[in-house]
DNA sequence: CCGCATCCTCATGGATACTG
DNA sequence: CAGTATCCATGAGGATGCGG
């Protein structure tokens, strides 16, 4: 379908031969948080063409990275195969990559509240908490759990409860904490907090 | 220049803003061993068009990726800033998960040593050894040293002296063996090795 | 020489309309 | 809702030229 192949020996050259074009990774990002429809994903990859979705949707799948699959109720779903489920850590590698293009600040750009919580486990990966630390967020009016325990980060978005202490901000003093390119102060001045402050401070702040 | 922004405000979608486009991480692989000429890298990048290399050696230049330089001798040399050598990660972390596509084989792409040199570090990256281990390799021609000692894997191409232990094959079944794709002995029978097998077992076979 | 810039052709991406 | 079909804009690939 697209990308001619660099017609290299080499796993770089190989890799983006399969996910190197436009919207691939982003496809499989929006994947790595759960199954999606077409319809949720053209509207949360906004300004994709139609007929580009749907012709990498195919070559994903013919890749075997992505799987087509019948929904529960009606139409298809798309899923990651488990092979595709490992971009998790080449798509987490970038997000940290990120950091000094992310604290530059939003600027007219999109956002959705589910990329914060791809980017706030890629951010916080390999930090564990016993026991393990609860802290509310509120982004964009939409509301989520960020966990820490043994296992590691894991980001829960609109969850059923809410816990103690939550912070209401903007994404860029949330990923400016965890990115440590903000100090606690900082981040509450660009923020409001209920609850205690110290769990804020020790899931989201340094070591 | 080139690309069109996502126009999102995701940490992966601005790492693609910046290295998303066609050829751009390939230029940052072949840096990442060491400063080269725009001549080597048009060498080294077979197919790629002059106009296109000097479009992207411009934009990752304005975006702090590489730097130019002054050559020792004459002309001038790129080289990566402390920023796009950070790319490593994610270079490394896709090398890996190219690890099916790298096992069925060259085909008809091409290969270059320093591909291989990469991608071994990649694969055995974590691993570390005392007393420290050493594996001579040949490839294509190319002699190398893969060492493993307390601080992780280390390639040299092309060094001053050899080691005792020396394997001489084709890099499928180099890599093979360091992804775990291959046994010892399914390597050793699509290879060549002089010296002690087993420093062959500790260097690249599996824990 | 080396380090690009120009020119031309064609494949790919983007926007929108349309259909099973 | 889940895509195709169509048409235009842009970027990639290849050959060649040119200045320091």
């Amino acid at each position: 379908m697209s990308t001619r192949s660099y017609g290299q020996y080499c796993g770089l050259a190989r890799s983006l031969d399969t996910v190197g074009d436009r919207w691939s990774l982003l496809i499989v990002r929006e994947l790595l948080r759960g199954p999606m429809r077409y319809g949720e994903l053209v509207a949360s990859l906004d300004g994709i063409a139609t007929n580009l979705l749907a012709g990498r949707l195919r070559s994903l799948e013919s890749t075997g990275v992505i799987e087509r699959r019948p929904g529960e109720t009606s139409g298809v779903v798309y899923t990651l195969t488990p092979w595709g489920s490992e971009l998790r850590e080449s798509i987490e590698a970038l997000i940290r990559w990120s950091t000094p293009l992310m604290i530059s600040g939003r600027g007219g750009d999109s956002f959705e509240p589910r990329w914060l919580a791809v980017a706030l486990e890629a951010l916080l990966r390999g930090r564990t908490a016993t026991p393990p630390a609860e802290l509310g967020l509120e982004v964009d009016g939409v509301f989520m759990i960020l966990r820490i325990d043994a296992d590691g980060p894991d980001v829960i978005v609109e969850p059923e409860r809410r816990p103690e202490t939550i912070m209401i901000a903007e994404p860029e003093a949330i990923l400016g904490l965890a990115a440590g390119a903000l100090t606690v102060e900082d981040a509450l001045s660009m923020a409001s907090v209920h609850g205690d402050r110290r769990v804020l401070s020790a899931v989201l702040g340094g070591a």
